[in-house]
DNA sequence: TTGAAAGCGGTACCAC
DNA sequence: GTGGTACCGCTTTCAA
């Protein structure tokens, strides 16, 4: 029962340690008929070797560390997907933490992963990070040798691999789809005005009403604080009422979904004179009524480009500290939420 | 920028490496004066020992091996939660695998975690491998003395700890309240058949519905395939409209989403005269319009719940074979999409 | 109170 | 072609 080792099988064939390891590992130096009797026994005792002694010896675990805020997020468990799908092609294997938006569990975590369990991190922020705006972790282990691929939630300042979307891009385009539609009255609802994506959404709203010369009105954007995310309705309810608003976008699906609420129960019809428009691409968007047109965000792919990047780093001979940031594009999927205004 | 080691420490104070380790480890042998030098300077110098060395050493990895059908289902998702959250707490590190419903990567996966990565499994089966029947993976695995606990699609004949949802009193109790609310033709509509956890649903279907003396009607049942995901609406629509129905059960929300929808576009107003009843406790209950009413699973404590059973196995000295099973209660969580039948 | 050395399961260099 | 052995970083027994 006990697991097999290379010395086990040494003593049952008479043969020396070495010669063994080297003929598992079909090393030139040994004869076919050595080899094939040690594989042969190998195989039968279904031989595996001891990865943990592998791995003290090559200074390599081929197992990759990932950080994520929360996995309830559908966004981050496509991420997840998209590392996991990567990584097992390539032999890695995958520790994963979850740091709950909690930056004293991050720091912990990177810490305790540091030790030589793991060759590399993959990680998005978690909130409370960005907000104490502290990096002293992610700096060390650089320093440390351990390469670290960010991806979404990023530290603007701190030199690693990032994979990140094209938010900005994606607000800009959301607000000229929808004044083609017809629509002048555009309000941008954000969950995530403290974050840099929140930032790059916001901003390219700015840009896309700019670009189209529509006046921007203050009293159309509404931040909201993620925590109160029971409380959507009602904060959106008078932001839908005491306004005119023909088409809302939001920087995630939770608030979107509450805005289309609202304004049914405003007596809007949704698409004929209320449009909504949200980020991500989670599963509330294709299971709304009506189903809700998104800025798709494409976390799978996301994921599996940080796990490419990664990789690559730690499989180069002499490691680079050169570094590259990956823009994903957005795709623009149009489902039921908007139309042309009836007007 | 290199590690260091108790070697360097041993070196830099004139001590031996013994010396150096037992005073880390707070050794009786050590005076009280060499062990505050070492301390002082191994935290100075932000000695950490090197967790493959002692992996290697005491064959522990403190490591958990997690396999997981789908991490897209908010449910799995719910239960890594569960189980990240002891782990962390217990100092255990989860390795964590998608199969994706493939027997073939699960089978790999167990077979490449058997190595020396992971003291013990978690994991919950993949669709394939029950439709195979095939579990020699996990015989293997017990009998090479790694313990496995299995929750939710558990394999009635390995001998092993277990988790699982009281889905028969669940639907029981689900038929009861339904009935008590008036109605009298209650639908079951099931997306996951071949599946022992959808036979349990549909056992308390049958129990409820006796239990009450209401009629068996089999044209009230409904089996989709689960790859038919985008056609649900088009195969509850004749089942809605060509039977008398007054609620239905469904084994999981988007089915239930569809059937809701289906059941609007055909005329019915919710809850006023057609109710739904949804298993699992994803995020589409809480979103959908109107909110549903779910038989919910607790997926954090199902998770929460395996990690301890696992980790006391373990812990444990001398580690006794014998297996239990714990059942974890469901709640019937009221929402908006059932009410009396008015009438 | 301290240190030498064996051993965990491999790899790889060097002798033979 | 095969075998001896040092070493990866740490623990632990035994001797000093």
């Amino acid at each position: 029962m006990k697991k097999l080792t290379i010395k086990d099988i040494a003593n049952h064939l008479n043969v020396s340690i070495s010669t063994v390891s080297k003929a598992l590992n079909d090393s030139y130096e040994i004869s076919e008929t050595t080899k094939e009797k040690i594989r042969k026994y190998a195989k039968e005792n279904n031989y595996q070797p001891n990865v943990t002694a592998l791995s003290l010896k090559s200074k390599k675990t081929k197992t990759i560390g990932i950080i994520i805020p929360n996995m309830l997020n559908y966004f981050f468990a496509q991420v997840f997907k998209g590392i996991e799908k990567i990584a097992s092609q390539k032999g890695y294997k995958i520790i994963s933490c979850i740091s709950n938006e909690s930056h004293e569990k991050e720091v912990e975590t990177i810490r305790m992963l540091s030790n030589g369990s793991i060759d590399g991190f993959i990680l998005s922020l978690a909130d409370e990070t960005i907000i104490k705006n502290d990096f002293k972790h992610f700096e060390e282990t650089i320093e440390n040798g351990i390469p670290i691929v960010m991806f979404d939630r990023v530290a603007q300042n701190i030199d690693c691999d990032k994979v990140i979307t094209n938010d900005f891009e994606g607000t800009v385009n959301t607000v000229k789809h929808l004044y083609r539609l017809g629509h002048k009255n555009i309000a941008f609802v954000s969950t995530m005005s403290h974050l840099k994506v929140g930032e790059r959404r916001y901003l390219g709203y700015l840009k896309g009403l700019e670009d189209l010369h529509v006046p921007f009105n203050k009293n159309l954007v509404l931040n909201i604080e993620e925590e109160d995310y029971k409380k959507y309705e009602s904060i959106l309810t008078p932001f839908i009422e005491n306004n005119t608003i023909d088409s809302v976008i939001t920087t995630d699906e939770s608030s979107a979904v509450a805005a289309m609420k609202v304004a049914l129960k405003s007596g809007y019809k949704i698409p004929e004179d209320f449009s909504v428009v949200s980020f991500s691409n989670g599963i509330l968007a294709r299971h709304s009524n009506p189903k809700m047109t998104t800025v798709s965000q494409h976390g799978e792919i996301m994921g599996a480009t940080a796990a490419e990047m990664l990789i690559n780093k730690l499989e180069k001979k002499q490691p680079s500290t050169k570094t590259q940031t990956k823009i994903i594009k957005t795709d623009l999927v149009i489902r039921e939420s908007t139309r042309p205004l009836s007007k």
